[in-house]
RNA sequence: GCCGCCAUCGUCUAACGGUUAGGACGACUGAUUCUCAUUCAGUAAAUCGGAGUUCGAUUCUCCGUGGUGGUACCA
């Protein structure tokens, strides 16, 4: 059994999004699973509409996704293999001698300057009210697929169909077909949108006199309002976006092994190299899946909340310092790193995504930073929060920083002494030095923000 | 219009032709916690409709309906 062989093959003509991205981390899955190679080839023959800045998003975003690639561009001097170049744009030369090739063996003919390819069979004219024109039909025995996904898939196609265009551009059908040939793939691992192009194709195949490989067309994501697949305009649609705001790749890469697929027990959130042991192509599901953002927000939270710490706050920084332009970003990255890792520490397992940290820890960056008029109220009209200030003043200077047991500890003495409870004096002592409601312990808060700047801010709320 | 694919809780999905139709997200209730979040316990929630095959159908077949994709000198 020869070395499997896929490719993931996107055209630098728009963001790259997320249906893309399950289609590139199934080829990766199955490369991965059986050993073989995965292969990245840009589809870039529609000159109009591509785009360098496109062309890098897709690194960009495989790079992030973890999804490295064997062959292609960015591989080594020669894209890593012996079937280069990898970018259609420079593989003129090979479509022609394959075009050559079809017309050599009478397979394609040139009609109003552009290159047909010829279907055999009986010829015969017909009126096509849809079209309202008339057209060559060609009796020809339908197409079977047998999809590794779907099972047989039978699909007439009548027509002969253009694979080099009048401009002398060849089509998608011509250079996807010439290219897997070429490039010995194996299995061609794709969306369901292209099911329908797959008669083209082996006939293509056919004409070549090449033996198709195998195919399996992949569910749809569908957009989670509204009718029809994820496009690239669709909220929550682009890769970018989801790097952009911090979430996790794993836990992004994890979500989209789910949407089609499952280890085949209850299992949801696991180590990626699971998923590899146990993907397999007749696994995969065959209806269409429409996205959900929550459930991805929950994986990316128990991803978060999982992280190495050193991990969290690295991947925090990083993310702040992508925040242009906000001042709780600056001013973080202003601070002191063993202060900033202790702020990011106290923060990991309270929140759901890094891009609740600025809003989350602002006040620990600043002695500007926003009152909750509400909480506030709330706080300050329950029995006497002038004089629990004024007792948590008086005790700071005395009480043991040295931990948050401690801290705790002389908390609860203070309430104690007074005849009230913790929570009593915690409240007023959050509010003063948060302006909320909600953040880290309390004590973990007076511990990292330090005495000092616990009593000034007591004392600035206490008027 | 024509052609293809698909059909289990709101969503993602399990279930050799025999299960009280399971899990997860979300929702709701409660417990835990210094706030919040987490965590934990619990509740509600599904086999698209109709024929057939079978002792027995979520599972197989057909029809219908719905969804989805294609139908280009786009990819």
């Amino acid at each position: 059994m020869s070395q499997v062989r896929v490719r993931f093959a996107p055209s630098p003509t728009g963001f790259f999004h997320i249906g893309s991205a399950r289609t590139a981390l199934f080829n990766w899955l199955y490369a991965r699973h059986t050993g073989g190679v995965f292969i990245l080839r840009i589809e870039d023959t529609d000159k109009e509409r591509n785009s360098e800045a496109f062309l890098n998003l897709i690194y960009e975003s495989m790079a992030w996704l973890g999804l490295n690639w064997d062959e292609g561009p960015k591989v080594g001097p020669n894209g890593g293999g012996d079937f280069g170049p990898y970018r259609q744009s420079e593989r003129g030369a090979v479509y022609k001698t394959y075009v050559d090739r079809l017309i050599a063996n009478g397979r394609a003919y040139e009609k109003d300057g552009a290159i047909w390819f010829k279907l055999l069979g009986e010829r015969f004219e017909v009126y096509d009210e849809h079209r309202k024109k008339t057209v060559t039909k060609v009796k020809v025995p339908p197409v079977v697929i047998e999809d590794m996904i779907r099972g047989r898939v039978e699909r007439v196609e009548d027509e002969d169909f253009v694979i080099v265009r009048s401009d002398g551009n060849p089509v998608f059908h011509l250079v996807n077909v010439v290219d897997d040939i070429a490039m010995n793939v194996t299995h061609i691992i794709r969306g369901e949108d292209h099911l329908s192009n797959t008669s083209k194709h082996v006939h293509l195949y056919e004409g070549f006199g090449v033996k198709p490989p195998a195919f399996a067309h992949i569910p749809l994501i569908l957009k989670q309002n509204g009718p029809g697949k994820m496009s690239k305009r669709d909220q929550g649609a682009l890769i970018e976006e989801y790097q952009r705001r911090g979430y996790q790749p794993e836990a992004l890469v994890n979500f989209l092994c789910l949407l089609g697929w499952n280890p085949g027990d209850d299992r949801e959130k696991m180590p990626i190299a699971e998923v590899i042991r146990l993907f397999d192509l007749p696994g995969v599901n065959q209806s269409n899946a429409r996205f959900d953002d929550k459930k991805l927000a929950h994986m990316n939270m128990a991803y978060l909340l999982e992280l190495a710490p050193e991990k969290f706050t690295a991947r925090a920084r990083d993310f702040f310092a992508r925040q242009a332009g906000n001042a709780v970003a600056a001013a973080a990255l202003a601070a002191d790193v063993e202060y900033f890792d202790a702020v990011m520490r106290l923060s990991q397992p309270k929140i759901k995504g890094v891009e609740e940290l600025p809003a989350y820890t602002g006040y620990f960056f600043s002695e500007e930073f926003p009152v909750d008029a509400k909480v506030r109220e709330k706080v300050m009209g329950k029995g006497d929060p002038q004089a629990r200030l004024m007792e948590l003043a008086e005790a700071l200077p005395a009480m043991d920083f040295s931990s948050d047991p401690a801290i705790e500890e002389a908390l609860k003495a203070l309430a104690t002494k007074n005849g009230l409870g913790f929570g009593d004096y915690q409240s007023v002592a959050r509010l003063a030095v948060s302006g909320t409601n909600v953040g880290p312990s309390i004590t973990g808060m007076f511990r990292v923000l330090g005495r000092a700047r616990v009593l000034a801010r007591l004392a600035k709320l206490a008027g």
